[in-house]
DNA sequence: GATGAATGAGTATTCATTCAT
DNA sequence: CATGAATGAATACTCATTCAT
């Protein structure tokens, strides 16, 4: 039952923004009274929560098996890309609602958050591997930098229904590929 | 008075977010009585609205500026990098909040919406430019890419507080001019 | 079973007031299911019910006691008086939250309810049997002044804790002592 | 307005108890949009607040007046019967809800609420007076039985509906004194 | 009988919007 | 034109009660 009252409030926040996402709207598509929501959330923010964990969880998990084997440029910069048009192929609207600004969300982005450090972390990890040595700061901001053009291009994608387009696709993998073959000290 | 209207409401938005971000509370925040308000601005939604195009006739100007003359990849890289900071330095919390927020600001941000359209054409042309040709499909799809790597980039440092840092700067220019270096077809 | 439940509503009322005070709460303070609840009580109305003539039998106790030989004045002032304050002792919190709470009382303490009328009739006829005479009206209005008066004094020390203090215990009795001892007719 | 919206919430609790009495409801009695009852209370609890608060102050106002001058026994008993049960003869029903709880009204009725210490406080100084001496701890606790006393045979009386009934009063005044006239050390 | 998940009417409170002054 | 008191639909959340297992 919590996973189909998630679910249900994920179709609604992906198709009617924050506008129309209500508990009892939620409850209702769920088909669940409004009595029983409160018997899994204790309140609406735990519901967010929950939708936004089990996004950042799918977005953990692409850069996490990136992060597996030392791959050469192409073969990263490929594997991130396509990890994260598929994690935003379902229900496309939802994440670009979902990541900037929610009157609730802003504490689990915090720059300081768990799943920031993680996240990073990996993206650092991949690309100081990918250069066939150890971290260093500069790999920490191309990390970071390589992180948000995708990001950046897979929302944009997304808002424009483009996000299965392969010249997309293409060059965005180029323009990391080219981003990580770069030598800076 | 307008403008009273729209600077407070900007102020307000952008440091408290959609939760304090009321019509009653804006228009206090201006000085002006709620009625008054009401005299300027039909409802609530038109406020966000021109909140949202000083913000896009702001960016708009930044790629008009970038096109004016052909510019090598270096320095356009720069110019585009460097005019989307200081765009996004003026009230750093409000362009995260105001992007991506269904469906208030839906129409906006429509693909087909004449910003979309005369901000996507300045960017093909920027880079067709650089190029030194007319622009093609593979110009049109890289400036779109260069475009939503530094919405991305500038977001997300806005929302880490480094929108100033000089690393991620350098870092996201040399990640456009290698992309604008490259040669496609 | 009915008692332990009894027993468990008394307990929370008595601590935490109307407030805290919820069926399901209740069930499970009594280490019994809400649906076992249901079983033995129609609705939520029929457990103050319970609680409150529980209350209202150890008054009566009281006062048939207090009744049961002719005592001369001071005996008897004091016999009530420490009788109450025994009854009162009990979950101190508990009847002061109990007496004045409208609707869902009021049938219960009903000025021609049968507690009432029992209650004040034995009041009347201890007064009467300490003037030495059968019950006259006199007796009957000094009979409830004389609850009435007990009933102020130990609600009020109740509320300030101090229902053991003695000098109060001592000038209630005197109190009322004293008005047994007058002659009216 | 705010006169207007306290006065039916009065006549609300007073005739339905706490079960009928909510913001909405009592908005509607008053005759006022709920939204305008939020213009002048800040939520509910200040409401009943403001309820308690003036009876609190009718109830001083009684003791204070007493206290004016040093009264014979009689006719301090007098005076102090006579305020309370005027005080008690608007919306009867009410008081005796107000007084012993209610989830909120713990605060007001502290023991050592400003309210009660000043009303104590009267009462000491105005047997005292009545006795001839400076307030001795007897007298406190004399005023202390004798403000119970009325408490209970008031709230009583409303609640039989014999508020008005001279027997009772003179009953009562006559306890009083009795007990105004003993000389306790 | 016993259980406790499910129900939904009801509650306090907010906020965009109107309109008499 | 400007004001701000008044409005009331809408929202998050509670809790008495039911009923399938």
């Amino acid at each position: 039952m919590v996973d189909a009252i998630v679910e249900a409030a994920a179709r609604i926040l992906g198709q009617q923004g924050w506008a129309g996402f209500t508990t009892n709207r939620v409850a209702e598509a769920a088909g669940v009274s409004i009595g029983s929501y409160y018997q899994y959330f204790p309140d609406k923010h735990s519901l967010t929560d929950a939708i936004l964990h089990r996004h950042l969880d799918d977005c953990l998990a692409v850069v996490r098996r990136a992060t597996r084997s030392a791959l050469p440029p192409a073969a990263l910069a490929a594997e991130l890309v396509d990890g994260m048009i598929a994690v935003h192929s379902i229900t496309p609207g939802l994440h670009r609602v979902l990541l900037d600004d929610a009157p609730d969300i802003r504490s689990a982005r915090d720059p300081h958050s768990a799943f920031e450090v993680e996240f990073l972390g990996h993206y650092a990890a991949a690309v100081a591997a990918c250069r066939g040595r150890a971290p260093t700061e500069a790999d920490r901001i191309d990390g970071m930098l390589i992180s948000d053009a995708i990001d950046g291009a897979v929302h944009n994608a997304a808002r424009r229904g483009m996000l299965a387009a392969p010249a997309m696709r293409l060059g965005l993998i180029e323009m990391i590929t080219r981003h990580l073959e770069r030598r800076p000290d």
